[in-house]
DNA sequence: TGTACATCAGTGAACGCGCGTTCACTGATGTAC
DNA sequence: TGTACATCAGTGAACGCGCGTTCACTGATGTAC
């Protein structure tokens, strides 16, 4: 049964969008065209017309995901509460999909790769301008320590199997973070 | 044919030394037992002997890796050079379990999330043990900030697909560390 | 505007393949005498 | 110490299953007149 151009539209932006929260959930391996497809509220089969390949998908989901800002707009303070809170760590499907997929990234097709990297230097960038005032170099060096760590944080917190060594994961990189930003140029 | 008693304890090292080598290159997922029965030098069959299923072979391989002093031997700033160069990133089949699988785990069963919970928290006082004078507070903050940074930066350093940016992270990421640390009592 | 027909998005059965796992068998090891 | 036999680590063919992908078909959409 054809659908209309804006129906079908539609169903590719479903397709993506509940391949990405799949994705971030379950990582790629895990995640089955068929399921992606049947959140989508679609049969597999009409997959094929959409996509190239499952590859293909990974690729443009993360072009998708990634072009989304994530929000905060410039509190980085309120970002990096929200963003090492236990609240994003168990919600990974509809989480970061930097500290969801970033390690699965370097299994993955050079398109996907792509895509995350431009992910990251938009992210790099959004963040330096965040930064309280300091110098050029200062600037970029705690936007890309700050964004390791806060990426970092979130996996190992997520790996980790005692809540309460999880939840000091996520405290304690805020703290660090936080001294670590506020020292240059104090609040 | 069966084999000594000494064989078959040798038989079993090298299916979790194999087992190590092969999970950190290209993931729990993307290797099969097959492969790493053939890389270990026996036939697949075999591989029923020594564990109950692939989950066992992940979880034990978790308590064999991360039972390893990762080395450094208390000089932090030899081994932040070593952890964030591009040599350990180019090489995820013989680096830090930890960048290599930590993402992963939190897609494993309970006895692989034990196994890396019980690695990160020794790994937490080996980097705290190596840190400068400073409070025990500052000491645990300074130790877990670190760690997630250096985990993050290998994983992003190893998603991204310029060379350039992937330096750079690695670098920045070691500038960040240091300064965050020796302020605290410089060196 | 209304009609006839070509187009094509979506359906669901089917395919080939690689995976984890099982099992009958082999032959060297370990042991009882 | 030497011999006879039971044990069992490793072999390789075979299994069932789920996956990515293909394809003949359907019927609503879009278009030519």
């Amino acid at each position: 049964m054809r659908v209309s151009r804006e129906q079908m539209a539609e169903n590719r932006r479903r397709i993506l969008d509940a391949a990405s929260r799949l994705f971030r959930a379950k990582g790629f391996d895990a995640v089955s065209v068929a399921e992606v497809m049947k959140a989508a509220g679609l049969t597999h089969g009409g997959f094929y017309g959409h996509f190239a390949s499952k590859d293909d998908l990974v690729a443009q989901t993360l072009g998708h995901v990634l072009a989304v800002d994530p929000g905060g707009g410039g509190d980085l303070r309120a970002y990096l509460d929200a963003y090492l809170s236990p609240r994003h760590r168990d919600n990974a499907a509809d989480g970061c999909p930097t500290a969801g997929l970033a390690a699965d990234i370097r299994h993955q097709t050079r398109a996907a790769r792509l895509a995350m990297t431009k992910g990251l230097r938009s992210q790099f960038d959004r963040i330096g301008e965040a930064l309280p005032e300091m110098s050029a170099a200062d600037r970029r060096r705690a936007a890309i320590g700050s964004w390791a760590a806060m990426v970092g944080a979130v996996i190992l917190a997520r790996a980790v199997d005692d809540p309460a060594l999880s939840d000091e994961i996520l405290d304690l990189t805020r703290a660090w973070i936080d001294a670590s930003v506020s020292q240059v140029s104090p609040s």
